[in-house]
DNA sequence: ATAATTGCAAACAATTTGCATTCAG
DNA sequence: CTGAATGCAAATTGTTTGCAATTAT
C-alpha cells in the first residue's frame, strides 16, 4: 500500500542515524489509511496488527513523522488533534452544531491567502487550520423551526 | 466599566429563573478586561477580588455566559481556549513559528464566507477558529537565512 | 558494546462530574 | 423552605516524562 513511503521513511531515518521499526511503519500506514485520525484512533488501528504497541510510542512517532514532513496535524476545535498524511492537503470545515467535518480543496482559500499576504505579510497555511460554522444540513434544520 | 452589561446579564438570568451572583459578575468583567484569556487566567484575575472562587465556577460561568451569547471562545491551536466578549469580534491569525496572535477584522473573510455559502451551503463563523501560518516577522527571518 | 527505541508507570494539564453546603427569593 | 449556585474532591481525557528493559547495528 505504501512501499514508496516506507522506503522514503527508511532512507530519511537512516540519514539521521535513526532506525526503521515496525511501529513507525505501522503508524505511518495507519495515518494514511485512516485519513484523519486522533492519536487514540491511530493507536487502536495499529493495535489490530501489533497489540502491544503503547500509546506513548504513537505520540512519539507522530511527532517524529511530523518533523520529517510526512504527516501533519490539525486542531478541529475541541479535544485531540487529527493527523493526516502530508500530501493529503485540504481545508477542514467543522460544523459546530453536529460536529461534522467537511474537507474542501485548499484552493478555495487562495483569494484569502493573497489578501492576508498583501495586507499583513501573513503567509497562510491553509491545510493546518479548520474553519467553523454551520453546515448545510444544520442550517436547513434551523430554518424549519 | 460594564454597567449596561451587568444589567443585561441580570435581566437575562432573571428571565430564566437564574440568579445574578458576584461570581458571574466578576467573570464577565474579567473576560471584558482581559480581552482574550484562558479559563485559568480568568480565574487568576477574578481571585484578585474574590480569592476563594473556584475554577469549577469559572468553567461553569463561562459556559453559561456563552449560552447567553455574552462571551465566545476560540481555539488557537494547542491547549486551552481563549474567551472574549461577544461584541469584540475578530479573526485570529496564529503564527506557528513564534506563536504570536494577530487580530484582524472579520470583514477580511467576507469573500470567503460568501464563497463557502454559495458553493457548499456552509455558514462560516469567522471568529470561532484561528487561521495559522507564518507572520511577517518570521517570514522575513526565514528569508535572511 | 553502545546507542536508539520501546513500554510502563507516574506526572501533568485541562476539564468535568457528583455531591454536600450555602444562599437568595 | 426550596431550588439555584458554589466549592471541593475525585474522575476523565489528552499528553508528556523518566527510566529501565529491549533491540538493531
Amino acid at each position: 500500500m505504501s512501499p514508496p513511503q516506507a522506503a522514503r521513511l527508511r532512507r530519511t531515518l537512516h540519514e539521521r542515524g535513526m532506525r526503521m521499526t515496525p511501529q513507525r511503519q505501522l503508524v505511518l500506514d495507519a495515518v494514511r489509511e485512516l485519513a484523519h485520525a486522533t492519536p487514540e484512533q491511530i493507536c487502536q488501528h495499529v493495535r489490530r496488527t501489533a497489540s502491544t504497541v503503547n500509546i506513548t510510542t504513537i505520540y512519539r512517532t507522530l511527532e517524529l513523522l511530523e518533523r520529517l514532513g510526512l504527516v501533519r496535524h490539525t486542531h478541529l476545535g475541541h479535544g485531540a488533534p487529527f493527523y493526516s498524511a502530508d500530501e493529503h492537503e485540504h481545508v477542514h470545515l467543522v460544523c459546530h452544531r453536529c460536529g461534522q467535518v467537511i474537507e474542501v480543496p485548499c484552493t478555495l482559500l487562495d483569494g484569502l491567502g493573497a489578501l492576508l499576504d498583501s495586507e499583513l505579510g501573513f503567509q497562510l497555511d491553509a491545510s493546518h487550520l479548520a474553519l467553523s460554522g454551520i453546515c448545510r444540513d444544520c442550517g436547513a434544520e434551523e430554518e424549519q423551526k
